[in-house]
DNA sequence: AACAAGACCTGCATGC
DNA sequence: TGCATGCAGGTCTTGT
């Protein structure tokens, strides 16, 4: 599920139930995720309250009183919400969180590409996994000349590049193929050559595109939900993604003769595209 | 140094 | 019906 616009969402609905209040019991039923959930999570979080709920990238970040940090990333296919109490366990819910106001929390994650792992605070921002991250795409310091000093030499495409996480922080596999056909550049073009006006339509059509997928609560394609367990609906939205063989939202032409959107590989992953409008 | 594959894991849609 | 194949929101690690 997770891009940004989903964990952010996550992050916005675990706010309430879990900002101030002290975890009762954790459980961990399987470790075995992306990497083992560290021996004596459980324990360490137990009677912690949280203080904070940050994101960074793809990131959840739950900061707790004793200087301690939790990092949780979902992976593709990881979501954290409230279970109904009387649901039986999934068994994909791989860690179970209770507060003391008796909200119950799941990590549920099929195919086990997510993690949970913990931090000192302090320390956060040069965790391995944090260190190289680009910037956030949502700060007022992200625009067109940041955008494209990161670009700059790059050879690979521009989809590739947005792909990486040290280029810009958050974007994943949807949201590059949307904000490339906001901003009519075509995902085989190279990343060093987006510069200028082209570097300030795409990370302002960057923005555009998560501040509306925020607003429809992300997408779900199968597993995204949010904390109250309730789906995303940006994926009816979408201009491109998964629409191979439709009609382009901004092309007035006929689809017999342009075949609408197109589907191609880079770098082994599907990105969609008007050919029409990006250049 | 940059970039492209391979790896991790489960579930689902498709085609024979 | 059953089975094989390929694909899926990610990213660290390995190989060129």
């Amino acid at each position: 599920m997770p891009e940004l616009p989903e964990v952010e969402t996550v992050r916005r609905g675990l706010e309430p139930l879990l900002l101030g209040r002290r975890l009762a019991r954790v459980v961990v039923r399987q470790p075995l995720l992306r990497w083992p959930v560290p021996a004596g999570f459980a324990r360490a979080l137990t009677g912690r309250r949280v203080e904070a709920l940050d994101r960074r990238g793809k990131y959840l970040l739950i900061r707790l009183d004793d200087g301690r940090a939790v990092i949780g990333h979902l992976g593709m296919s990881g979501s954290l919400a409230t279970r109904p109490t009387a649901a039986a366990p999934d068994p994909h819910d791989h860690v179970l969180f209770e507060t003391d106001a008796g909200a119950r929390l799941t990590f549920h994650d099929p195919r086990r590409f997510g993690a949970l792992l913990l931090a000192d605070a302090a320390g956060l921002a040069s965790h391995p996994l944090l260190a190289h991250l680009g910037p956030e795409p949502l700060d007022e310091a992200f625009d067109g000349p940041a955008l494209a000093a990161r670009l700059a030499g790059k050879r690979c495409s521009i989809k590739a590049a947005l792909l990486d996480q040290r280029v810009v922080a958050g974007l994943g596999n949807i949201y590059v193929s949307e904000s490339l056909f906001r901003a009519g550049l075509s995902p085989r073009r190279l990343a060093g050559t987006v510069t200028g006006a082209r570097a300030v339509r795409l990370a302002s059509a960057i923005k555009a595109v998560l501040l509306e997928a925020l607003e429809s609560g992300g997408s779900t394609l199968r597993d995204h939900r949010r904390a109250d367990g309730t789906l995303g609906y940006f994926q009816h939205a979408f201009a491109v993604y998964d629409r191979e063989g439709l009609p382009c939202p901004g092309c007035d032409c006929d689809l017999a003769r342009t075949g609408g959107i197109r589907r191609l590989v880079q770098n082994g992953r599907s990105t969609f595209f008007c050919a029409a409008r990006q250049r």
